[in-house]
DNA sequence: CAATTAGTGCCAAATTTTGGCACTAATTCA
DNA sequence: TGAATTAGTGCCAAAATTTGGCACTAATTG
């Protein structure tokens, strides 16, 4: 394999793995350690900040703020590509967003660094995690996606999900509810839950959901109501 | 001088006469007539375009179109972006699709059109469209994205869509409904539809759904039942 | 202290790149 | 038509680069 693969290679295995050793880089890339060490040298010169601990436990690390490249594309294109990519690895199942990574990873490159810093400090707080088979980002609308990792938690971990909540007259009520669904209605979304205060299942719009967070101390059961095959809808 | 710089001097180069000579090239960049023409092969393997004409007052050019970009990218690495500005393009209403979408022209320009035309059309066939807002590919499970186009244009055109329902008993049933939502009740998602001929709300688990087609002749509403914010649940 | 891990310097072997050469094919122009 | 010009190919040996192995140092952990 040529050094320029190589290099892209550790690349792609370090941002995924965060830390990892010389020696099993050297073997996941099937090179000896000296020409990994080489390679991490180069990376190191292309401006790469790669950090390294010596030591048991120890092994070298990639800044996740830190790229460089040869690509020549708008900072903003660079940036729509990244949250493209980014959705589709959250998807997770599909076998070509590796490859879209490689991709991206070739053109992040190119960027001065502090821009890429920037772009990747939007895209962690516009956030794309494991809650995106739930929910798209590309269809919050109205929503600030600052706000999805509370989301993402209340549904995985099945805690209650506090928030304030616009009703259509502008009225403002605090809720606590048991979120247990997404109803798409397009080009509107709504989260489906169930109000234990007022003992009923209610539907809030996405976009009229503020300062949610999630109330760890209590957990909820998913309300499988059936529906003609075996499951039903859980409005009343 | 290595041979990516080498390259790199080589683009910059035709990029700035338009037209130039082997032998002019070479003397160029320091190099030999021969080494040129294999780093002018090599370029064109990563996608640039360069066209070439012999005989006297001829020589090699960048194809204009290939001008906007050096992202050396991959076959299969551009062809797994493009499914992700895909999927994000068809979720229609982020600011970002349409730079995305430039971003990955770009990318797309420097690859012989002959490949860029099998991707296009191996995309075509996957389907990614704007159906997509109410359904992402990623997460239909069993279900045959071949059958896509016939849920988008159902809920587009708001024509009745006509399928073979196998329920939880393994019963089939042909089912002709107007779809009103997608329901998601994570892992599964549900077809929300109105029968007409049951005169009621069906769900419908979309892996369950065989042989889709839309019904042209027929056109329903919009049955916008009311939330307490302005709009209720579909279900009865 | 022993074990572990990053990192360096050096050298010979392995690999890749290069330049030169002879050649073909296409095009221009007189 | 023929001479000149220019892209492009195949081949080979020389040149340059990359690689792996080795012995080493430095830092860190327990």
């Amino acid at each position: 394999m040529n050094p320029r693969q190589r290099q892209d290679r550790l690349v792609r295995s370090l941002r995924r793995s965060g830390t990892a050793t010389i020696a099993a880089l050297a073997q996941e890339v099937g090179a000896s350690r000296r020409t990994v060490l080489r390679d991490i040298c180069a990376l190191r010169d292309e401006g790469f900040v790669i950090h390294s601990e010596p030591g048991p436990g120890g092994g070298i690390q990639l800044d996740p703020q830190s790229l460089q490249t040869t690509a020549r594309l708008s900072v903003a294109e660079v940036f729509a590509l990244l949250i493209s990519v980014a959705s589709m690895r959250a998807a997770g199942n599909l076998p070509f967003a590796g490859l879209a990574d490689a991709g991206l990873a070739k053109i992040e490159k190119a960027l001065p660094s502090d821009k890429i810093r920037d772009l990747r400090r939007f895209l962690d707080c516009l956030y794309i995690g494991p809650l995106a088979p739930q929910v798209n980002i590309a269809d919050m609308g109205a929503m600030d996606p600052a706000l999805l990792p509370a989301f993402e938690t209340a549904f995985l971990e099945r805690q209650y999900l506090r928030f304030q909540y616009r009703d259509a007259k502008g009225a403002v009520t605090q809720r606590e509810v048991e979120p247990q669904a997404m109803l798409i209605l397009p080009p509107l979304w709504y989260l489906v839950s169930w109000d234990p205060t007022r003992n009923d299942f209610r539907h809030f719009r996405m976009d009229r959901i503020a300062d949610p967070s999630c109330v760890a101390e209590r957990v909820f059961r998913r309300r499988h109501v059936q529906f003609d095959d075996g499951v039903r809808p859980i409005t009343k």
